[in-house]
DNA sequence: GTTTGAGTTAGAGTATACTCTAAGTATTAT
DNA sequence: ATAATACTTAGAGTATACTCTAACTCAAAC
């Protein structure tokens, strides 16, 4: 049994407008039509637009997509331009990856600092450096601002 | 010795004319001028750019960056809510790496997938399920196509 | 048989984040 | 002194990816 386009929003989390907009943008050549011109998405279909939406959130624009759809479209002749696609991406993700940890690290330097704003009632009581993530945090306790007398000791 | 906006845009990658629009949406109201109206950076206004190009890779749009900028202008009363916003980003980036980390599954299965078929000469010849992203790949060698007598056996 | 709900298209509108142009001012090199 | 270069502003233009509207068709429920 098909899935019409209402249920392959549900599934996929995708509204309807955006899947005709990416029917529309060539990304979707696969998906039939019954006698009355409705969409008619199989379960294949829906592994295919999980694809697309895997190629998406990790940064490949739909004009992109678009290529590597119509490269699947062509069948075996395009397999190794495909296969470097995915080789290319999974470096892409890699990267990303590494990118973002660098982020986290400096965002967990940045609550450590607040934290220990927080505790001296200011900023300026705490210094660091947050070009090394894990540096450590030190208060300068004369310029504590006992806001809130702080639990323990 | 302050930096002019080129220097800037050197330094950070981001064009002269991305750092006048962040000043304009009010993303950077600590930038000083001289005598003759141009924009003087410090080397502390360089690590505040940092953080905004970190919010921002993080998935942290202008308008919500521009509210937390606003709060830090109004100093020590608002370290707590400043302290929320980075424990809060810190688990949206940690989030982030593990969906990555999925789609990175993902990608390595179609690299597989691929090599497979390249191999095969056709992908009607190879099987398995992506959505287990370290399912065996199966190739059915009566459905190869020997397109390239491939090295070894 | 007519209302309801979901689908269809073409095309307009929106959000976000730039990116550039034009007209002008200031600084530096020759 | 003048030419080149880098800055200034306001405001227009662009890219990407949706998101919605309007007018219409079709199928099922009452």
């Amino acid at each position: 049994m098909p899935y019409s386009i209402g249920q392959v929003a549900e599934k996929t989390g995708l509204s309807t407008y955006t899947l005709r907009y990416y029917d529309r943008e060539g990304l979707m050549p696969f998906v039939g039509r019954n006698a009355a011109g409705r969409r008619e998405f199989t379960d294949d279909n829906l592994d295919f637009i999980d694809l697309i939406t895997c190629l998406k959130a990790t940064g490949m624009q739909l004009s992109e997509i678009r290529k590597f759809v119509d490269l699947a479209m062509q069948g075996d002749a395009t397999l190794e331009t495909r296969l470097n696609i995915f080789k290319q991406q999974r470096q892409a993700v890699q990267k990303q990856i590494e990118q973002s940890q660098k982020y986290l690290a400096k965002l967990d330097y940045k609550v450590r600092f607040f934290e220990a704003a927080c505790d001296a009632g200011c900023e300026a009581a705490v210094s660091g450096d947050c070009d090394i993530p894990d540096a450590p945090i030190v208060i300068d306790d004369s310029l504590r601002v006992n806001r809130a007398k702080v639990s323990g000791r």
